[in-house]
RNA sequence: GGGGAGGUUCCCGAGCGGCCAAAGGGGGCAGACUGUAAAUCUGUUGGUUAUUCCUUCGAAGGUUCGAAUCCUUCUCUCCCCA
């Protein structure tokens, strides 16, 4: 097979192709320019949605010339597929902001620039508003509509289930755009594959047939797996929400930590979907008796250095490190953290109050809650009970309190 | 256009005049056990000046001593027929 492909069959990504063999033979060929779309529905993405740009960087590291696609022209409309209800549609001013701060993220893991290193594809990105907002809708429906059969379209794993739950004529239509947006990347861009999450799979097969029924060229697909966490939830969600890519979203020690916490089983498939370490180094971690520990914690030291950047990495490590290891509290600098006046702090402060004052609790019942089980520690000691009076006493001289909720949460009170 | 079923707390879903801040499940949080994992068990889960008062059952009015529950109008969703 294709080194390229290799690469990513290796790695865990490959789900279906619509002729590998075939396309293992034009990679070996030539660069081949292939595109990924992505929709701009929020001010970040999040990493269930970097598979396929990982997939991307790959292919791109072999010499293939990617094209980000950013939706702005479909999001309008608004993907059904693997979606059980309708999406809340966006407005034209949202969709242009969000596709803003969207090269940023994604030029973490590919790279956007003009490197001038002739082994390695040059990336652009694109938005299909250029070419579908001025659609117009008869021409359309002439020259792209009569391509299209509602019988097969409803055949279509992805309008089965929307079936039960009702469709609407406007999401019905995703597949003609999407299909539409590969034919003008093959005919002006020269683009030959388009890649995507499997749930893309019959928005790209319909693409490949417009392109041959309009063009009469040959062109592939080819889909990821979907990534699933071992305890079945999606990945990309936390406890804190969903997992941005945006540090003022989802701070990059919280993002170290969702790494750092993945469940076992998952740890090895993710450092090969998501980190750029060689298989042989992955395969270390996977001899028998290798603590899982060190695993998590290269995996997680080595996203986040993809996505926010070794200083960061090496904060949110160390930070990380200081948090678990046994009562030392030596590296704080990356906690959250709030001011508060010495005197304030002589005059004691009720631990209710203290902590409604954190991130820690959202407001007094919630602190109160954590008191009353037991959760509370300020400075390493239990708080007893709702009637402590935290003052200058617990400093120990020092200048910082550090609070925790739990086991692993926690927050930074610098007194001055 | 006609007919029907609905909108309940973060989510799903019971409640159909007072015992309702609202069953049950999921999720979250905390505790136990651990490895910063998973699984399991226990507690907890609207706010508050905490055994008090306030806000919440699609929206606005109304009936009643009392409404998530009854009535009116509006609004949104789903289903069937055309």
């Amino acid at each position: 097979m294709n080194a390229a492909l290799q690469v990513l069959q290796d790695r865990g990504f490959i789900r279906q192709c619509t002729g590998l063999e075939q396309l293992s033979d034009l990679m070996d060929k030539e660069k081949v320019t292939f595109y990924l779309g992505v929709d701009p529905t929020g001010k970040s993405i999040h990493i269930g949605h970097m598979v396929p740009f990982f997939a991307m960087h790959h292919l791109q590291l072999h010499g293939h010339n990617p094209i980000a696609l950013v939706g702005g022209g479909t999001s309008l409309i608004g993907d059904p597929s693997g979606k059980t209800e309708m999406r809340k549609m966006l407005t034209v001013e949202q969709i242009q902001e969000n596709s803003a701060s969207l090269k940023d993220q994604l030029g973490t893991v590919v790279d956007f620039s003009d490197h001038g290193d002739p082994s390695k594809g040059k990336a652009i990105m694109l938005n299909n508003y250029d070419w579908l907002g001025p659609l117009n809708y008869i021409e359309f429906l002439r020259d792209i509509g009569k391509h299209f059969s509602v019988n097969r379209m409803l055949t279509f794993e992805s309008y089965k289930q929307r079936l039960e739950r009702g469709l609407s004529f406007i999401e019905f239509n995703y597949q003609l755009l999407q299909s539409y947006d590969f034919l003008v990347l093959n005919q002006k861009y020269g683009a030959k594959l388009q890649i995507g999450g499997d749930d893309q799979w019959g928005n790209i097969v319909s693409g490949i047939d417009l392109i041959r029924k309009i063009e009469g060229n040959d062109s592939y697909g080819l889909t990821f797996n979907l990534i699933t966490r071992a305890d079945g939830q999606k990945m990309g969600k936390s406890e804190k929400g969903a997992v941005f890519l945006d540090p003022e979203m989802f701070s990059p020690y919280d993002f170290f930590q969702y790494w750092r916490n993945v469940n076992d089983e998952d740890v090895i498939k993710f450092m090969k979907l998501f980190t750029f370490m060689s298989l042989e180094e992955i395969a270390e971690y996977e001899t028998e008796g290798r603590n899982v520990n060190e695993a998590k914690e290269r995996l997680a030291y080595e996203q986040t250095s993809i996505i926010h950047g070794k200083e960061e990495a090496d904060k949110a490590l160390s930070a990380a490190k200081a948090m678990f290891s046994a009562a030392g509290a030596a590296s704080t600098e990356s906690l959250p953290s709030i001011t508060i006046e010495r005197a304030v702090l002589e005059a004691g402060i009720p631990v209710i109050e203290l902590f409604a004052m954190t991130d820690l609790c959202n407001n007094n019942s919630e602190a109160r809650r954590l008191i009353n089980q037991g959760g509370a520690v300020v400075q390493e000691k239990k708080i007893s009970g709702i009637d402590v009076v935290v003052d200058a006493s617990y400093l120990d001289g020092d200048s910082v309190l550090i609070l925790r909720a739990g086991k692993k949460r926690f927050f930074k009170i610098i007194v001055e």
